[in-house]
DNA sequence: AGCACGCCGACT
DNA sequence: GTCGGCGTGCTC
């Protein structure tokens, strides 16, 4: 008998590989690799959803009775054999369960439900099913679980045998369906037709033409309806004479479809040449290539994508583009679209889960050639892949930070060797590890050092702020940055305030205790909005009122530190009452698409100011804003974190890039409290060079990234002494068996240690080369579950160490 | 995960 | 003596 292997969903390391099952006659044949299965799993008549990873595979060593998989849930595989290879490998190399990754790279919709309800098999007392079940004939256990009496009773009658539980896997994923019509008759009858309706029936008429020219195809009856203006009541006069038929089509449902008109080629300059012509010759190649595209803000890198990505188009093969997030970058989307039109695919978090099922069917089905997306697009199955660009290669958006802790990077080169295809990953500041493999010849270097406008780039300002004045309190703001504030107030111009808040808030602090207010679950301090006139937590969300008095010495001295974006736009309103203030951070920007909604108003200049975090430094594509402000440059630069000085270099150099794009001249001022700081200096001047010589040293002396690779290992538990206790044992075990230049950091407890009661802890791993790490490390994964509240993750890559 | 088995304390 | 608490082990 015909045998499959299935990986189920139940994401445990004791589960986590595959199970043989028979095949039932009635679907022998039927059944393929990348198929998802409903299969029976454990005691009772439990089922659950599963992938089929492998067939006809007799060699099982299981010695018990092997059971039959109950149906199939798809007619075609929904993973190819590259994905399936894919997902083996991603497993492997991040740690994770194979069934996590093979539901990363499917669409949400793709993860079937399981219900489980309760229905009667022996009769009871009536009052008792009366009040569980009421008249209908089973109950929803999800729905009973949040009543405790209920499931008491239920438990008790499931151990007489009065009820039993029955598991449904219900399949989510659905196509959407409209009504269609289509024409029945032939041209001739319909000729006939034409001559016996009344003449006054302008209206059937009219039906009878448009009917006649429809030929074999079917049109969704909206469609029909707009492009005959005709009302429904005459359709349905049509279908009753039996004019025309209806039937359900499937419509795909596709976000943003329409085109903002056609993008065409812009001449290349000779370096632009040089790196297309070098690019195409690697999508010919039948060889994996990696190329590193350098080019300074406004050098033409998007153009040189678009060529390259046509050539693969041209070699009939297909493209795949990643951009660190979609909704700070509708230009890039627009221009590909532009470019390719109709065989673009898009995906991005902003999608339904609907939509994204569509637009992924588009790709499965072939009907696309080029897809774009955020990070886990790196998945579409796009066959014939010639080419993958990553751009702004260097954004840690491109790295999961929960399982499976994937690299984008590391994923496109997996699939760029199994398709022979080119990899380009193009930013004006490189990460460290790409620029040093470029540097090595790993990578292939291509550079832009013109920028297309010939636009110099704007003259950047340090601010020593040990020396502004401290008379009337700390302000946000050095009088230069001020007076140039206002000067762009009076031209009618913009201007951008940055607030880099990483590793910062505000907190309440007692004057006479120093008692600070924190959160009870988590042990970090609460932050004061204003807004909502409450303390929040911003780990776990816990909210608490401003206190009056001291909760501890009961003073009424109490009084918040630090900056937040909301303190600094009650500066700006006492300051400048006149200027209007767009303010962006988490908070204004929770809601979906409200992003978007404020750098376009922005844009529309309904603000004369636009104050945010970091996430503004990726939207700063506005002709009128010739002012960018970095109010602290510095917070970031003191975290205990080895890439605070590359992350801090990346906003500034961005930022800096982008004031004054169009014909008006910018300016660009960084506050900062270490104006001697390297990263701080070499930001001013521009130089990615020096930055990458100064920061290679220092990272060669600290044995960190690119010199060592690092792992990471985390514990969490509600009980201090358990987390604590567990990764000692790890540390232990890891001793005498690493290579002898591998360094062990920790065990430590995590920056913050307590975030919604748990516990954490954590070792890093710095290695060059040590063979038998990862065959290690999964061991000790298999090794360590016995605490049912434990949890244990192995990060291979961390971008954060806190 | 989710379920059954199994071994100890507080009730009939 | 049994009911039911939750620690332990297994799922093709």
């Amino acid at each position: 008998m015909q045998t499959v292997q299935v990986i189920v969903d139940v994401p445990t390391m004791q589960t986590n590989r595959p199970y043989t099952y028979l095949v039932p006659e009635r679907l022998t044949n039927q059944v393929e690799a990348g198929m998802r299965v409903i299969v029976p799993f454990g005691r009772g008549h439990r089922e659950v959803q599963g992938f089929v990873v492998a067939t006809g595979q007799t060699e099982s060593a299981y010695q018990g009775a092997l059971k039959e998989l109950t149906a199939l849930m798809d007619l075609t595989p929904v993973l190819n054999p590259e994905m399936l290879a894919l997902s083996k490998w991603l497993a492997d190399h991040t740690y994770a369960f194979w069934i996590s990754c093979l539901y990363t790279m499917l669409p949400n919709l793709l993860k079937a439900k399981t219900k489980r309800l309760v229905r009667v098999i022996d009769e009871f007392d009536p009052q008792l099913q009366q009040s569980l079940f009421g008249e209908a004939a089973t109950l929803d256990l999800a729905q009973v679980q949040t009543d405790p009496a209920a499931m008491h009773e239920l438990v008790k009658l499931k151990r007489a045998g009065k009820v039993q539980i029955e598991y449904a896997v219900e399949d989510q994923a659905r196509a959407k369906q409209v009504t269609a019509l289509q024409a029945t008759l032939d041209f001739e009858v319909y000729e006939e037709l034409l001559a016996t309706v009344p003449k006054n029936a302008k209206a059937q008429q009219r039906l009878l033409v448009y009917l006649q020219g429809l030929g074999e195809q079917k049109v969704p009856l909206k469609a029909a309806r707009q492009q005959t203006g005709l009302s429904l009541a005459t359709f349905r006069l049509g279908e009753q004479r039996g004019w025309l038929k209806k039937s359900l089509v499937e419509q795909l449902r596709t976000p943003m479809r329409q085109t903002k008109g056609a993008d065409r080629p812009v001449t290349l300059n000779a370096e632009q040449t040089a790196a297309v012509t070098a690019i195409q010759a690697g999508i010919q190649a039948p060889t994996a290539p990696t190329f590193l595209l350098k080019g300074v803000t406004g050098s033409g890198k998007t153009e040189v994508y678009l060529r390259a990505m046509a050539a693969a188009l041209a070699n009939g093969q297909t493209a795949l583009m990643l951009v660190p997030e979609i909704a700070l970058t509708p230009q890039m989307v627009q221009r590909v679209r532009g470019r390719f039109g109709q065989q673009v695919a898009i995906l991005h978090s902003g999608l339904s889960n609907g939509e994204r099922y569509d637009e992924w069917r588009r790709i499965q089905r072939q009907e696309v050639q080029v897809v774009v997306g955020t990070r886990s697009a790196i998945f579409a199955p796009l066959p014939k892949l010639g080419l993958i660009v990553i751009d702004e290669e260097h954004e840690n958006s491109y790295k999961q930070e929960d399982a499976p802790r994937y690299h984008a990077r590391e994923v496109a080169k997996w699939r760029a060797q199994y398709h022979h295809a080119a990899v380009v990953l193009g930013s004006a500041t490189p990460s460290l590890e790409s620029y040093a493999r470029a540097k090595t010849g790993n990578y292939h270097l291509l550079t832009l050092t013109h920028r297309v406008n010939q636009q110099p780039l704007p003259p950047v300002t340090v601010v020593d702020m040990r020396q502004e004045p401290r008379q009337g309190g700390e302000s946000n703001f050095s009088r230069a940055l001020l007076a140039a504030v206002q000067a762009r107030l009076a031209k009618g111009e913009q201007s951008i305030l940055l607030l880099n808040r990483r590793g910062f808030s505000s907190f309440m602090m007692c004057r006479d205790c120093g008692y600070v207010l924190k959160c009870p679950n988590c042990d970090i301090s609460l932050t004061l909005h204003l807004a909502t006139q409450n303390m929040k937590c911003h780990y776990c969300g816990f909210e608490a009122p401003i206190p009056q008095r001291c909760p501890h010495c009961a003073s009424r001295q109490i009084r918040y530190y630090g900056t937040g974006t909301e303190k600094v736009e009650a500066e700006l309103k006492h300051r400048l009452p006149a200027a209007r203030v767009i303010r962006m951070d988490v908070d204004t920007t929770r809601r979906k698409g409200q992003h978007a909604k404020l750098l376009q108003a922005f844009g529309q200049h309904q603000a004369d100011i636009l104050l945010g975090t970091q996430m503004i430094a990726k939207g700063l594509d506005f002709p009128n804003v010739t002012l960018v402000g970095v109010l602290n440059a510095d917070t970031g630069l003191d975290l205990p974190d080895f890439r605070a000085g590359e992350r801090t270099f990346d906003l500034l150099a961005q930022v800096s890039g982008r004031a004054g794009r169009a014909d008006k001249a910018g300016q660009v001022f960084i506050q900062t409290y270490n104006p001697d700081n390297y990263v701080i200096q070499l930001a001013q001047a521009g130089n990615y060079e020096a930055f990458f010589g100064a920061e290679m040293q220092l990272r060669k002396q600290a044995q960190y990234p690119p010199y060592f690779y690092t792992v990471r290992l985390m514990v969490a538990h509600p009980e201090e002494k358990a987390a604590a206790k567990v990764i000692h044992q790890l540390a232990r075990r890891l001793q005498g068996h690493l290579a002898p230049e591998t360094v062990v950091l920790g065990p430590t407890p995590r920056a913050i240690a307590r975030i919604k009661n748990q516990y954490y802890y954590q070792i890093v791993i710095k290695y060059r080369h040590d063979p038998a790490l990862h065959q290690l490390l999964t061991e000790l994964q298999h090794e360590i579950q016995r605490d049912r509240q434990l949890h244990f993750a192995i990060d291979p890559d961390p971008q954060y160490f806190m």
